[in-house]
Formats: structure tokens, C-alpha cells, sequence
DNA sequence: TTGTACGCGTTATCAA
DNA sequence: TTGATAACGCGTACAA
């Protein structure tokens, strides 16, 4: 591939001359210019990026760590991301961490290696201290889904404590009594946070939620299956069922109808997150949504920001808060 | 942050024996070793990557070119091509280039100046003699979802005609014979492949497809319901309906439910890529399985495997095709 | 076993 | 308006 010294020799001038037409640098004549630009155009010359970001230490790139690609959500993530990586010219450095901390810690160093300029990090595994030591060595780091206080104004994330008491609170505004809840296996912050808020609503509401009305399963579509099951085999009785999030709300409603239980009628069912599945389940799932592709832009917004020397304040805080999407689902009872 | 000249100064020793600790080179003392490793931990080196692949000329860095990051197809195949990146320790550098010439020109372009080892490009907006020549220049450039006859042994594509001639055998085998279609209305490769499959396989039936029962939407939910709307107002009958992909038949089957009919029981409906929503739906989709993350991973492999000097053989192909994926949205009649 | 010195492709500083 | 030239951080012959 052609070098810019190449360049230089077929136009008969100096490197420094046609790295200043390549940067649209001043002070170059215009006749110069022309034909050093018509011969990088006939050689195919391009940039190398390594030597660039080598010299100016800048990389015009932003890392990304997330767990899986094929989740929707992560998809939504990684879009949320793209939108405001195209729009400053920075390309997109994937590196993923399925949540565990050999992983996670491996992929933030791989993208520490490629000196990129940003980073936006989806960590679930690593503890408060490791991120706190990441972010105060890279300016430009930013967690998304996550919370700490000693780096709050690095923290772009969701209240699912009042997520989980929003849920709770519609489904006793319409009239529910008695409720089943189907969590996440995994004992991360999120199903903890989901399940606090709803016992804060519950509790308010003077409604008991008894530890065998939850069930703990996977967070996908098999998860939510199988923790339906449970709660049917127990022979418990409920009008209502909040779920961990979509997949799991999707399967609770499959299993009801397997066994004959009509949807929203016989019992209403609440998902969290809003994917695209909300939309095309039958019914239409009543759900939280989950703005995550506005915070993952807000997330890689600020990470380019705070990377370019403009440092962040101390008392900003990114905490976003889930809505109510009403569909058909949950009925009034 | 600190360099290897650093390293060296603190350790007492030169440049290249911190070069060969790094790299695990040979002809290193134990000691030495031991000592250069324990100070590069305490000052928090990290190897500058661009640095790296200016001297070596490899990146370790695979690029990927595709439109819409938040479509679950997408999603699946980044997620394809992440498996073996994984596998080799190789990053992901992503593109993003919604099937617009320019925009997917200059992705490739810009993954280019990267110097990116290996290319996955999903492109649908260039034209053949554009990619033919990006082939012959890049050693590790391979196509997914598209076939050129030119430079077959760098395309994994789908065999999509096939695959509308499964849909329709299918369909008439199971004694449906009157027929609507639903394509896209992108004239791309794709929906013309599959309408030809389809038109295959009736006329071998004897069966006619006036152009009244093809209705042409936007490839997603929306234009499922519009395109079925549309069919409806018609009033032309039919028993079963072949959709270019699966959140067509979604909007399709939901419009028809909202008419009052029944699916599968009056109409039934086949689908096409077998995403996410395919089993999410109800009556759960019936459709044809594209195995885009196998196929992507293909790509990457034989990315990864061209760009590493292995030359590809001229015979090779890597064509795919469909299968019936049968659940519930088509029934005998 | 270790060190010296050059080159990778680029930008940036200083002269001319 | 242009041109030498010194970095940038690293790998690697070659020498010691």
C-alpha cells in the first residue's frame, strides 16, 4: 500500500507537503495541491491510522464492552453508541466480556491497548474498586448500567429500584391483590434493585409478597418458562405475574396458555426492558421501557466528551427512569 | 502512560530485552525476566497496539461492515463473527454503512485506514466491479449475503431462490393452493431471488400467481400489516401467504387477527430468516431458517485465513442453504 | 544472554 | 509556500 513518502517522490515535493494537503492544511499552493491530491487518487493512497494515532495520540476510535452481541438489547446498546460515534467520525472498537471478571477485566485492556480515545463499559462482574481504579487512569471512561458513587459523573444508568416500583404500583392501581414475581438467577444489582422496588410498593400497598410467590430462573424466554411452571405447580394463586424483563415475560405468557390460562384474562403479565419482542408477542406486552439506546448515546456522548480534556463536574449524575408502555397484557381487574 | 523505554530504564536493561519479555521471546535471562515482568505490572504497562501493527504490519483487528446495528439480523451475525474473532484474539472494528453507496464505501474506506487484517463486508448498495476491486486489493476481503460470480471464493451467501421454491413446496404440499405473497419492496437481490424461487416452484405446480396476489411493503411489522391490509381490500381469497421475512408474517398474522381470522385455521402464514421472533410469536412462526451466525463465522474464518497469506483455491464456494423450520402459523389443508 | 540501531508511516517544529 | 528532520512506541537484524 502506498506510503505518503511514495507520494511525496511521484509529486515531486516533501513528506511535509502532502501531509498538509492530506490534513487540508493551510499554506499550500493551490497547483501543489491539486496534483499531489490527483496523484494520492491514482496511486489509492490511505492513511495509515496506526502511524496517525502513533504520532498525535489520538485514535479516533471508542472502545465498547458488552456481554452478548446476539442480545437485543445489546444490540440496542451498541446502535445507541453508533449513532453518536458516526456523527464525530470515530469508529466503533468491539470488545466483549460475557460477564465474568477475567473476561471483562481482559476486554477493558484490550481496548486500553489500543489507545482508544473513549470507552463505554457494560461491566456486571468487575467490583466497585476495579472500575474506580479504571476510571481515574482513562479520562474518557464512562460505565454504562451501572452506578457508583465515587464516580457517579462516570456513571450513565437506570433506576430499577423505582422501575420495579413502578410495575408493582400499576398492576395494584388496577385493581391486582395478589401478585407473583419471576426474577433473575443471577444475584447482579439489577433483579436486586427490581425486586426492592416492588416490595417498597407492595409493602405500601399493605400487600404481603411471600418469598414462595417468587420464582428464580434464567433471564430469557426457557427462564420464564420454567418459573411459570414452578408457580403453577405450587398451586398458588395469582392475578398477576411482574417479570425480570421481556424474554422472561414472553415465556410466562407461552406456559399460561399451554396450560389453558388465558392472557390477560385469567392472568396479566408485566415484562421490563421494551425490547422489540414486547411488540410482536401476542398479546402485546405491558412493560417497562428501557431507554437504553438514549443512554448508551448519552454514555458514548460523554466518554468523547470527558476524553477531550473537558472534565466533568463533580455533582452531574446520569440516572434515568423507566416509563410505563401500556399494551395488552395486564388488564384491570 | 508508560512505554517500553520506561520499562527498560526502571529494569536496567535495554529496550529489546523488554521487547522479547513482552512477546515472549526467546533468550531472555530467568532472572531478567522475572524482574522486567513484576516492574511492567508496577508501572501499569499496557503495549501501544498502533504502535504494534506499525512495525508488524497486522492489526489483529478484524473489520465488519453492516447497516443497522439494532436489527436483530445484524446483531446475530456481529455475533457470528465475534465467536472466532474471540477465538484468535483478534478485535472487532465495526462499520456501520445502511445500504447507501457512499456510506458503505466509505465504511470500507475507513476500516481500510485502519489497516484492518480481515474484512466482513455485508454490502447491498455497491455495485459488483466496486467489490471485485476492493477483493483483488485487500487479500482478507469477504462478502456475506451476497454472491459474485468474479470472486466466488470470497462470497458466503444464501441461496435464496432455493429457498423461495422450499417456502412454496412446502405451502402446495400441504395441499395450499391459492397463494398470496408478501416481498419488499427493495428491488436488492434478496426479494427478487425469493420471488423467483417462489414463481418456480407454482409454476412446476401448476399453479398461477397473478401479480394481484403479490403485494410489495417495507420489509418490517408495518409493512407486514399494510401489505395484508392491502390483500385483503383486494378481496382475493387465499389459504396461505409466503412472507419475505419473519416481521412481515408478524404484521401480516396481526392484521389478520385483527380482521377476525384465524391463523393458521384460515390462513396460514410462512416467514422467512427464523429470528428471535419467530419463536416468540403466536402461533409461533413457521419459516425458513438462515443461518446467518453460522454464515458469519464462516466469513470471518475465511477472512482471517485469506488475510494470513493462505490463498484461496479458485473452485471454492461457500454457499448455504435454507431449511424449513415447521411450528404452528401453517396448517394443512 | 543482552544491547545497538534502524525502520514502520505519520505529524509537527523549525528553517529556508 | 515549501522542505528537513525529529519524534511517536515498538520489533528485529545484527553485533557484542
Amino acid at each position: 500500500m502506498a506510503t505518503i513518502k511514495d507520494i511525496a517522490q511521484a509529486a515531486g515535493v516533501s513528506l511535509a507537503t502532502v501531509s498538509r494537503v492530506i490534513n487540508d492544511g493551510p499554506k499550500v499552493g493551490k497547483e501543489t495541491r491539486k496534483r499531489v491530491k490527483r496523484i494520492m487518487e491514482e496511486m489509492g493512497y490511505r492513511p495509515n491510522a496506526n502511524a496517525r494515532a502513533l504520532v498525535t495520540k489520538r485514535s479516533a476510535s471508542l472502545g465498547v464492552v458488552l456481554a452478548e452481541l446476539h442480545d437485543p438489547f445489546f444490540a440496542m446498546l451498541a446502535h445507541g453508541v453508533e449513532t453518536v460515534t458516526r456523527k464525530n467520525n470515530v469508529q466503533i472498537l468491539l470488545s466483549a466480556g460475557s460477564i465474568e471478571q477475567d473476561t471483562e477485566r481482559r476486554a477493558i485492556e484490550i481496548l486500553l491497548e489500543h489507545r482508544v480515545e473513549a470507552m463505554v463499559v457494560h461491566s456486571k462482574a468487575l467490583d466497585d474498586q476495579t472500575l474506580i481504579d479504571f476510571a481515574k487512569q482513562i479520562p474518557g471512561f464512562v460505565l454504562i448500567n451501572r452506578y457508583i458513587p465515587e464516580i457517579a459523573n462516570r456513571c450513565v444508568w437506570l433506576d430499577n429500584v423505582t422501575g420495579g416500583r413502578l410495575m408493582a404500583e400499576y398492576a395494584i392501581g388496577q385493581g391486582h391483590k395478589s401478585l407473583a414475581v419471576i426474577s433473575s438467577q443471577y444475584r447482579i444489582d439489577d433483579p436486586n434493585h427490581r425486586l426492592q422496588g416492588i416490595r417498597e410498593a407492595m409493602k405500601a400497598a399493605g400487600i404481603d409478597l411471600p418469598e414462595s410467590m417468587i420464582e428464580y430462573a434464567s433471564p430469557d424466554q426457557e427462564g420464564g418458562e420454567l418459573a411459570m411452571q414452578n408457580l403453577l405447580a405450587t398451586g398458588a394463586k395469582f392475578t398477576s405475574v411482574l417479570a425480570y424483563n421481556d424474554a422472561m415475560a414472553s415465556g410466562a405468557m407461552t406456559m399460561l396458555q399451554d396450560h389453558g390460562i388465558s392472557v390477560p384474562d385469567d392472568v396479566s403479565v408485566v415484562g421490563y426492558d421494551d425490547v422489540l419482542l414486547a411488540k410482536y408477542c401476542r398479546p402485546k406486552l405491558t412493560t417497562l421501557r428501557y431507554p437504553i439506546e438514549m443512554m448508551a448515546a448519552k454514555a458514548a456522548e460523554l466518554a468523547l466528551k470527558y476524553a477531550s480534556a473537558i472534565q466533568p463536574e463533580e455533582g452531574l449524575t446520569f440516572k434515568y427512569t423507566p416509563t410505563i408502555v401500556k399494551r395488552d397484557s395486564l388488564t384491570r381487574v
